[in-house]
RNA sequence: GGCGACAUAGCCAAGCGGUAAGGCAGAGGUCUGCAAAACCUUUAUCCCCGGUUCGAUUCCGGGUGUCGCCUCCA
């Protein structure tokens, strides 16, 4: 079964083949900590996690690398402000980083390098580049020389004419090319710097992605991921970089970019001001919702993000949510043997099945895999309500395979995997049992028939937030 | 100015050569004391104009519109 990607590097779809059959290295570039992570962040986080739980799935063995660019000026400017060290700082937002993704269900990757940790490494790089002939060292600065570098522009798609006619950038005279960009920069006061053999400094920003993705991948490797912003400069940068190093062509043979979040049909960025960081977010939706809300868009497609679509998501994960518990039901149920009806019902589930991962073999549609777990879910619903309907058994192989099912699609997707909690959700027993003494008097008064005293009590909980729901199994309640 | 992407129902979103998945919202119905949930039914010729084709939402050309990159940025 084989996996097509949209590899920006040659603008279509290819087919996934491993450098080393049945592993996958994935390189993803990670956060610059000097805030907490904002729902642009939580993007490609989200994204990566369900390629790489799909790859694992496909039987691969995963090896995801992801850095945190833990030296940058923005960091040394907010320690500045605060009157804390920089790496103060950075410690901070990166546990805020493993936090939020953590409630995203997001897994950890293998690696976590940080710039401040492999300055040699870097420095070995910067040598090479110079022995070389790619790079070039200025008052203690060194550059790249992108003139040197043959297929420069190539993953951007654009030549140097075009870039120079276009350029923004402030023109440096001590640069040979406008567009040479830093490899190393020379230290200026109460600025963290290192030993070097071109004397104080540290590292530029493109630098470091090359250094540590082939440090703990080789020099070539299958996926490298980002949001599409990092295209130009930063990932031509590095792959000018890496090959102008080791000489080994293509320095990755998948380069995949994730579409952005928007506000307003606008791009959500920092220095836009217009972002929401992820902890403000989860104080009025739940993690899976937000992730939900992440993945049932294509990854190339850009997101519009607003409370709007949230409660969207919210409500469309919702009827998923139901679906597991009404299969929950079913399993609880004393079953019986298969009838015609179930046997057919079974074969459904391996079509079912196989259109979702179809879905996701093509590269990662996970809006189109969704749909085909609406359609579990719809199978699931009708299933019950016939069941209970005819006072039958269910089928136990039949509902032994749909839990089987939804469950592997929850896993890929990374959604409603630990929800085995009863849906009166533990936590303050105390007001559990109250509810329950609520619910049970009104009951009574449905018995009785007193029908005024049964929605008073009804509105009293509902005024506490608490959702109740009649089921053929006795009144449910949840927590708004 | 240079480069690129996108344009599908009220909203979100798949499909990308054979006459339009799914979700949300809406309408009608079944069930229920009411409600909720669930189920059934229902809501589109795919921005415009040309071209290729037996046939185009899907390919090509030209418009129009939106967005992104070219400066830190996921």
């Amino acid at each position: 079964m084989t996996i097509k990607v949209y590899n920006t590097l040659t603008k279509q779809k290819e087919e996934f083949v491993p450098i080393t059959p049945g592993k996958a290295n994935i390189y993803v570039c990670g956060v610059t900590p000097y805030n907490h992570p904002h729902v642009g962040n939580a993007r490609p986080f989200v994204t990566w996690d369900v390629i790489r739980r799909f790859l694992e799935h496909e039987g691969y063995d995963v090896t995801h690398v992801q850095n945190f660019t833990d030296i940058d000026d923005k960091i040394i400017n907010t320690a500045n402000k605060e009157g804390v060290q920089w790496f103060d700082i950075c410690n901070r937002y990166i546990d805020s980083y493993y936090e939020v993704m953590d409630k995203l269900n997001v897994k950890r990757a293998h690696v976590y390098p940080r710039v401040s940790e492999h300055i040699e490494d870097i420095i070995q790089t910067v040598q090479t580049l110079i022995d070389r002939g790619y790079a070039y060292v200025v008052d203690g600065d060194v550059y790249y020389s992108v003139e040197k570098f043959e297929h420069y522009g190539e993953l951007s798609g654009r030549n140097l004419e075009d870039m120079m006619a276009g350029a923004r950038v402030d023109v440096d005279d001590r640069k040979k090319n406008p567009m040479d960009f830093a490899l190393w920069k020379a230290a200026k006061p109460g600025e963290p710097a290192w030993p070097c053999p071109w004397g104080e400094g540290r590292p530029g920003w493109h630098i470091e992605c090359s250094t540590m993705s082939m440090k703990y991948l080789g020099e070539s490797f299958d996926f490298h991921g980002g949001g599409s912003d990092l295209i130009f400069p930063h990932h031509e940068n590095e792959i000018a970089q890496s090959e102008g190093c080791t000489g080994c062509h293509p320095f990755v043979h998948y380069w995949l970019h994730n579409g952005f979040i928007t506000v307003n049909e606008e791009k959500m960025s920092k220095s836009l001001g217009n972002f929401f960081m992820v902890i403000d977010i989860l104080e009025h939706f739940d993690p899976e919702t937000l992730r939900f809300f992440i993945v049932s868009t294509h990854y190339r497609s850009p997101l519009d993000f607003s409370d709007a679509r949230l409660t969207e998501a919210q409500k469309s994960l919702g009827r998923l949510r139901n679906s597991q518990e009404t299969l929950r039901a079913l399993s609880t149920m004393m079953s019986a043997g298969p009838t015609e009806a179930s046997l057919a019902l079974r074969g459904k589930l391996a079509e079912m099945r196989n259109d979702f991962l179809e879905a996701m073999r093509d590269d990662f549609n996970t809006a189109l895999a969704i749909s085909h777990m609406f359609a579990l879910g719809k199978e699931i619903n009708i299933y019950h309500k016939e069941i209970t309907e005819a006072g039958a058994k269910p089928d136990g192989k039949l509902v032994a395979m749909m839990n089987a099912l939804f469950t592997e699609m929850c896993s890929i997707i990374g959604v409603l995997e630990n929800t085995a909690a009863a849906p009166a959700e533990a936590g303050d027993n105390k007001e559990a049992e109250l509810i329950e003494m609520v619910i049970a008097l009104r009951q009574e008064a449905r018995k009785a028939k007193n029908y005024a005293q049964a929605d008073a009590l009804r509105n009293q909980l509902t005024a506490m937030g608490i959702i109740l729901e009649d089921t053929p199994q006795g009144v449910k309640w949840k927590k708004q």
